[in-house]
DNA sequence: GATGAATGAGGCTTCATTCAT
DNA sequence: CATGAATGAAGCCTCATTCAT
């Protein structure tokens, strides 16, 4: 039973929002990725709130900066990301768990070019950068320590040097590698010997 | 013995300047890299302009565009990685120089965010890409063949599968992976076996 | 009875807009006829806002273009122009009519920078050049018909011709002729004999 | 023998220039009226200075500022309109006279719409308005005198309004009305009765 | 709460004029 | 003297954010 997201959003405010709030939300946080996918870090405020039919005023009462906006899509990949973890962790074999877990997110990062785009402008904090989260943090280790202990990747292979790969990754493939074939390079890179 | 490049620079216009000229245009491309390096694509004419010591009309004389600019500042980093790749061919051991060449790039992309940028970030169309020209691609393909044919890399590394190495290197090092240990993964990723 | 024009204003699409956003439309325009006036085409956005009262980027968000906004005041120019013609037709003698449009016009453009510069300067091509407008046309060619049919000007005179004039008067007033003089030239030009 | 030029031009210097540097001087003048009469009153001084074939610091040399340039370039007008005046005091009849004169005067503006272009902007004080100097005045009064004598024209007509006349007649030549046409009008209007 | 109009600091670029070569 | 590179004030416009309706 690991792993339960919280039931109150980390960043958010905990106070149970109306339904239409709610889904003015999700609207938004769908436009702001789509928007983000197409047109990279440069979209403008107002063309997401029109992409997810509110007015500007709406999302800026949803999200009180651009930056916050980002930060909440990066969140999003990350939950995403955890979920993935966790179900790599209910495969059998330790090792057919990482590489699934590998070709899963690089398929995922296909996807969404205009969000590596605009993380890599964001300066995040070190404290608050969803990437480094305690939960997200956990729920690599839980994989890579089934790995490492299966032999199915080196030793030394840390959580920050997943993380870094990751980034890799999703670089590599927002400027249009083939996702498959960069999954293997980074699969390459952290087998044994 | 693939890979020269004419010794005349291939970004300007061969056109003898003055010499005043010509020692603005020096310094206004140091000034863009200094600037660059520090704040990435986000800089300002102006701020260039001033840390050159010339006035913003001098830079665009010089620079019809701030992209004119920044491809300049660019083809600059693809010529000097084009450089490192050449040094790289008079190590003996390939699989020395390959090494070498890794972590020397992962090194200068340490120091620029502005290169980090350049390397991840597209903006260009593909065809004037000079990540993707001829020179650049050639270079790398000298340094790859010599370590294939000495079986210090796999036989299947391709100079597109190393140039979205790079990419992705670039990225983790932008967001703040150890320079050195992102290398290695590189290089262990395309070892053989 | 030619040369209705619909009350609803040409100039801008018919969209129903907020009252204040009316009123803000209203008066850039009426600071641009003022600024116009005084200033000519030279006269900047900046200032135009400033009079008005509002910022910049609303003037922006009326006008997306300094042009837009030129044209628009011309435009009014123009309706005003026409307003003028229909005024003459109310007056029993032809003759009579004439005079006093003329006079009228000259009267108006040694009050305006801007409607002298509009009705000499060309800038808009041939087919959205307001004072070419169907309806200027169309009124023009009311009054003097009627004064050519009532014998008060010569039978060869063409609308193409009264525009011409026009600008003509528009000029040398601007130069500091004497508006009421001018206008006499003119009419002394067109009159039989 | 009314109205010759005195030798030294009255604006510029009076000292006896090196042979290079009038010749510099024309083909700026021949320069500056193509340009104008080309691209309006936007024309930049680079593009002057390219078609003259000299560097902006030689156009600068001579004159010190753009209105200066357009200054001279109208003063030359102006001289061609006295010599055109003198040419019409040869004439027999005073009457036809003041016709070939309107006529030619008209076909002259036909063609450089750029020069009434830059005059309109150009605020010349009352002063310095070479259409307003002694010497233009002279000429012109000179030939309305003896139409008027002649009972050529009416005998109320100044040499004020006749300037204006000119000015009204080079505004719509200039924007595109037929020279012969609009020069009839000016007739028209100054002609007894 | 939602809307979209208003705001204005700040960015890029132009061009008349100056000045070193 | 001629040249054309350098200058920088000033202009137009954008876009994240605020606030009246």
């Amino acid at each position: 039973m690991a792993g339960q997201t919280s039931p109150a959003p980390a960043t958010a405010e905990a106070r149970p929002q109306r339904a239409d709030a709610r889904r003015n939300r999700e609207r938004i946080l769908e436009a702001g990725r789509k928007a983000f996918a197409d047109t990279g870090r440069g979209v403008q405020m107002d063309d997401i709130a029109r992409l997810a039919g509110v007015g500007v005023g709406t999302l800026y009462r949803h999200f009180p900066t651009k930056e916050d906006l980002v930060l909440a899509l990066v969140q999003q990949s990350v939950e995403a990301s955890i979920a993935s973890a966790r179900e790599a962790l209910t495969r059998e074999d330790p090792g057919e768990a990482i590489e699934w877990l590998v070709h899963e997110a690089a398929e995922k990062m296909a996807r969404s070019r205009g969000l590596r785009d605009a993380m890599s402008g964001i300066e995040f904090g070190d404290d608050n950068n969803p990437w480094q989260s305690k939960d997200k943090r956990r729920s690599s280790e839980a994989v890579l320590e089934r790995a490492r202990d299966a032999g199915a990747i080196r030793a030394d292979v840390t959580v920050d040097d997943w993380q870094w790969l990751m980034c890799g990754l999703a670089a590599s493939i927002a400027d249009g590698a083939d996702p498959e074939r960069q999954a293997e390079f980074v699969l390459a890179a952290v087998r044994p010997r």
